[in-house]
DNA sequence: TTTGATGCAAATAGTTTGCATTTCT
DNA sequence: AGAAATGCAAACTATTTGCATCAAA
């Protein structure tokens, strides 16, 4: 198996044992220098397109994204349809949310200042917080 | 057919036929003081509660929904996880998202303060903007 | 060697569709 | 009457699960 050091360190780093599914993918998603956005099935065509050495199941690759999520290498982004849709840039970022096409668009973080934020319910912490701005044809 | 003018009027008025369903679905909607968050599995629980008098199909509290969200009555709102959450309070405002329990809280408009926003994309405008704030367990 | 990951197929959840029937205008 | 809405079941899409097999620690 291809020993890809950087990789199978993140992977170990973050508990995940590096199979040579996950490490597949993790190469195909984090070896890039712009962002990523996709669903499951976008990544299942192109990971298994024709011609790839050994097809991964649909079932590992939910698993893998899944697990990539946890450890905080992926981001999940709303959406308003009933498909996850995920980012590998997991900084904190925004996003504009075209109401006539259903496209999200990336909004740099520094681009919005929130001044004033509640306080969590109690019991609760903040985790996230994510702006959305939608946006229609003039 | 019980005649409820207003909520009879609010259809009419947004070009939806006042049917007996689409009358039921919206007095519960829309005759509350306080604001409502449902998916449709929801609503069709409530509806179609026993008891009640004659069922409406999933597909037609389906139809209906959509249809009062297209007519402006009902607010779609964006989560991560792969269900439509309607709101009825159609004004601007926020909301804490509850990663445990996938519960939607609302957040009055004024506890959020968004001191910069950045432009519109060229041929769009802003219409709405939106704080999601995920929260989870201390 | 034991713990966790994979692959496959079957199951499930949410939503949409087709079509005959009914209701509104 | 004509247009639109409903009900039902079947179809569909995205996702999850159960379980036997397999690989990593």
């Amino acid at each position: 198996m291809k020993q890809n050091k950087e990789i199978v360190n993140k992977l170990r780093s973050s508990g995940l044992r590096p199979t040579m599914q996950r490490i597949r993918i993790a190469e195909f998603l984090f070896e890039r220098t712009k962002t990523f956005h996709f669903t499951v099935e976008n990544l299942n065509k192109i990971i298994n397109k024709k011609g790839s050495p050994n097809k991964i199941s649909l079932a590992t690759i939910y698993n893998a994204t899944e697990a990539f999520r946890k450890a905080g290498h992926l981001k999940e982004i709303l959406t308003s349809n009933n498909t996850s849709y995920y980012d590998t840039n997991i900084n904190m970022h925004h996003h504009f949310y075209d109401d006539d096409t259903n496209e999200l668009t990336d909004i740099n973080f520094n681009e919005i200042e929130l001044t004033k934020l509640p306080h969590a319910p109690k019991g609760k912490k903040i985790k996230a917080c994510e702006v959305i701005i939608n946006i229609t044809k003039l």
